[in-house]
DNA sequence: ATTTACAAACAGGCTTGACTGTTTTTACTT
DNA sequence: AAGTAAAAACAGTCAAGCCTGTTTGTAAAT
C-alpha cells in the first residue's frame, strides 16, 4: 500500500525498485562485457574496464557478479540472447517465395558480419582451455543452431519431404560462413569469401530445389 | 681452423658458437610459446611462464626477446613454418592416382585436427584487436593458403583444363574445414562434422573429376 | 528493521620489462 | 699463435603497475 505520497516522494524522480535496478545495473555490465570482448579481446579484458565502461561501481560490479568468471558465464547467456534476436529480426527480412533459400544464405553472412559473432568467437576460443566456460558456450551453440536447424527446415521446406541432405545442410552452411568470417579478420572483402558464398548458393539450389525440378537426389 | 687441440679443449663438450647457442634458445623458446597457446590460450600466455616451459632463465629470454610483443611476432613465423612442414609432409602421403581429391580433403582435415590449428586459432583471434599482430598474421596466412593452393592446383589437375570453380576450391574448402575444426571445441565427434565433410567430397568429385573416369568407382 | 544495492579503499598476487652481474664466444692486435 | 678487448649469451633480482576479489561503509528499498 504506497502512501499517498505527497510528503515523502518527489515527483519528479520516481523511485525505482529494486528488481529495476538490479535489471539495468546488470544490463548495463553485461553489454560492457561484450562490448569490451569486441574491443579489446577476452585477453585484455579486464573486470576493471568493464564496470568502468558500463558506469558502474566495482562494488555493484563485485555485488552482482562476485567473480569475474560469473560475469563472463552471465555474459555467455546474455550474447546467446542478442544473437537469438537478431537472428529473428533478420528473418523478418526474409523474402517469401522462390529465392528464399538464397536469401537465407545472404541472411546468414549479413549475422556473421555483425559484432556479435566475433564476441562469440572470443568466448569460443577462450572457451577451449576453460572447462567452466565451454561447457556454457557448448550450451548456447547447440541451442542457436537447433534454432537455425529449425527454422530453416520449417522455411525451406522441400515440396519431396526431407532429402538425406537437408538435415545437415545448415550445419554445413554455418561451418562455411563461420570459416569465412574467421579468414575476414585478416583478409578483410576477400573476393573469394563472395566467390566461396555464390559456390555455396549454387549448392544450395541443387540440393534444395524449390520447385522445377527433375533429376535424381543421389 | 680447428686448432689440432688437445690441451685446451675437452674433447667430449665441443664449445658451441653462437649462432648455435642463439638458434637453440630461440627455437626452444618460440616452441614453449606455441605449447603455451595450446595449453593455456592466449590470454594466460605470460612471458614467465613461456621461460619456464622452455628453461630458458629469464635475462636469456629478454635478451632475445625484449618485448613480449616480439616473441609473439616471431612465434607466428615459427609456427607459419610448422603448419607449412606439416602440410608438406602429409602431401607425401597422398596416394597417386584416382581417388586423390578425396584424399586430399582428408588430409586437410587430418592437418587442422592437429595441435597447430588451435594455436594458429589463438593468434588470429587475438590479431583481430591487435593490429601489429594482425599484420603478421595476414602475411602467413596469405602465404600459407597460396602454397595449398598451387599445390592442389598441381596435384590434381583437370584435363579440360581449369574451371571456373578450381581456384575457389581450396579457399571454400579450407573455411569449411576450418568452421567445422571451430565448432568441434564445444562439439567433439559430432556426427554432423563428419556428414558436412562428406558432402564436402561428393562436391569435389562433381567439380573436379580425377580423370576420365566422370562416375566414381566406389 | 532488515535486506538489498551501491560505493570506495585496499591487500595480495602476478606480469612485464629494467637492471646488475657472470660466462662464453668472437674480433683484434701484436 | 697468443693474448686481450669487445660483444654476445645467459642468469637472477627488482620495481612499478595492474588485476582480482575482500573488506568496510553508506544509501535505498521492502
Amino acid at each position: 500500500m504506497p502512501a499517498a505520497g505527497l510528503t515523502k516522494r518527489p515527483a519528479t524522480k520516481r523511485r525505482r525498485t529494486q528488481a529495476e535496478r538490479t535489471a539495468t545495473t546488470t544490463a548495463r555490465l553485461l553489454d560492457a562485457t561484450i562490448d569490451c570482448l569486441l574491443d579489446v579481446g577476452y585477453a585484455r579484458t579486464t573486470t576493471t574496464d568493464i564496470a568502468r565502461r558500463a558506469g558502474v561501481s566495482r562494488g555493484a560490479q563485485l555485488h552482482h557478479f562476485p567473480t569475474k568468471a560469473e560475469l563472463v558465464t552471465a555474459a555467455v547467456e546474455h550474447l546467446s540472447m542478442r544473437r537469438h534476436a537478431e537472428f529473428v529480426r533478420a528473418i523478418g527480412k526474409l523474402p517469401a517465395g522462390e529465392g528464399r533459400t538464397v536469401a537465407a544464405i545472404d541472411l546468414l553472412w549479413s549475422i556473421l558480419s555483425s559484432g556479435t559473432f566475433y564476441a562469440w568467437l572470443e568466448l569460443m576460443v577462450a572457451a577451449r582451455t576453460d572447462a567452466g566456460l565451454r561447457r556454457s558456450m557448448a550450451a548456447v551453440t547447440e541451442r542457436f543452431s537447433q534454432t537455425i536447424e529449425r527454422t530453416f527446415a520449417e522455411l525451406i521446406e522441400d515440396p519431396r519431404g526431407p532429402g538425406p541432405l537437408s538435415d545437415v545442410a545448415p550445419f554445413f552452411a554455418f561451418a562455411l560462413l563461420d570459416g569465412l568470417a574467421l579468414h575476414r579478420i585478416v583478409l578483410p572483402d576477400d573476393e573469394r569469401s563472395a566467390r566461396s558464398i555464390d559456390v555455396l548458393k549454387s549448392l544450395a539450389r541443387l540440393v534444395m530445389p524449390g520447385r522445377k525440378e527433375a533429376h535424381d537426389g543421389h
